[in-house]
DNA sequence: GCGACAG
DNA sequence: ATCTTGTCGC
């Protein structure tokens, strides 16, 4: 028996979970019916609340962010979460919280959020402050069932969510323009999920998609304002640094 | 049946 | 994601 077996039997226990491919995806149907399509507190903010201090937009409804990143640890069985809190529009860190999960669910493209969760939520709750947004590895609705691990999260924590993904699950694009801001819009099924944005000149662009709470040109606002000197916005780059930090002193 | 497939 | 140093390019 050679060659990566597939989880094809829909009624098959995934991992540790105690819960079957079927069973998750069931899962992910409900949750994506909880999900709000526009940003929180739209009517303070929205064109007339925005203001500008050092360059990077402002707004009223937005004062603390936070990044999230998981990492493994596959000897030890286990998910690395890791939360940075920031605050907005300075971006300074204000806090840094990590925990340990076991890691009771396989990849299966589709089902991330189950894997990394966990991990996360624990984090989260050790967090000294309640971001307004958090930024997330991976995609929002950019998702065959609209939700993606940025969807599942902020749906489960109540907060508004940006997926702010490396790479494609689903949806198709036109390759955006090379300048640092230029984006296109990602479809599927007939409607767009997010946008291919360039954060960065001549780099692969990020996927963006609205989590929860959240739209794609908000998210596409707010990724460009959380930073310029690299491809992942810094509470993204700064939660994943704090994750591979976390793991050495394993 | 043949590829694609977040992290 | 993870295994891993140096190296080619702007």
């Amino acid at each position: 028996m050679r060659g990566p077996r597939k989880t094809k039997d829909r009624r098959k226990l995934l991992g540790r979970s105690g819960l079957t491919y079927a069973q998750a995806v069931d899962i992910q149907l409900r949750l994506a019916e909880q999900i709000v399509t526009s940003p929180p507190a739209r009517a303070l903010s929205r064109h007339h609340s925005r203001s500008w201090r050092g360059g990077v937009p402002a707004r009223r409804d937005i004062s603390l962010v936070a990044g999230a990143d998981v990492g493994y640890d596959k000897a030890r069985g286990v998910a690395v979460g890791g939360m940075v809190l920031f605050s907005w529009p300075g971006l300074e860190v204000v806090d840094v919280a990590a925990a340990v999960a076991p890691l009771d669910f396989p990849y299966v493209p589709g089902l991330l959020s189950f894997r990394e969760i966990p991990a996360l939520e624990l984090a989260y709750c050790r967090l000294a402050g309640r971001p307004d947004v958090i930024f997330c590895d991976g995609q929002g609705i950019a998702h065959p069932r609209r939700c993606g691990l940025a969807s599942h999260l902020g749906v489960i924590l109540a907060v508004a969510t940006i997926g702010c993904a490396k790479s494609v699950l689903v949806g198709e694009y036109d390759e955006p323009g090379p300048a640092r801001g230029e984006y296109s819009p990602m479809r599927h099924d007939g409607h767009v999920v997010g946008a291919a944005l360039r954060t960065r000149d001549g780099v692969k662009p990020l996927y963006v998609s609205p989590g929860h709470m959240m739209d794609v040109e908000t998210a596409l606002e707010l990724v460009l304002a959380a930073g310029s000197a690299y491809r992942l916005p810094e509470p993204t780059r700064a939660a994943h640094s704090l994750v591979a930090r976390i793991k050495r002193r394993l």
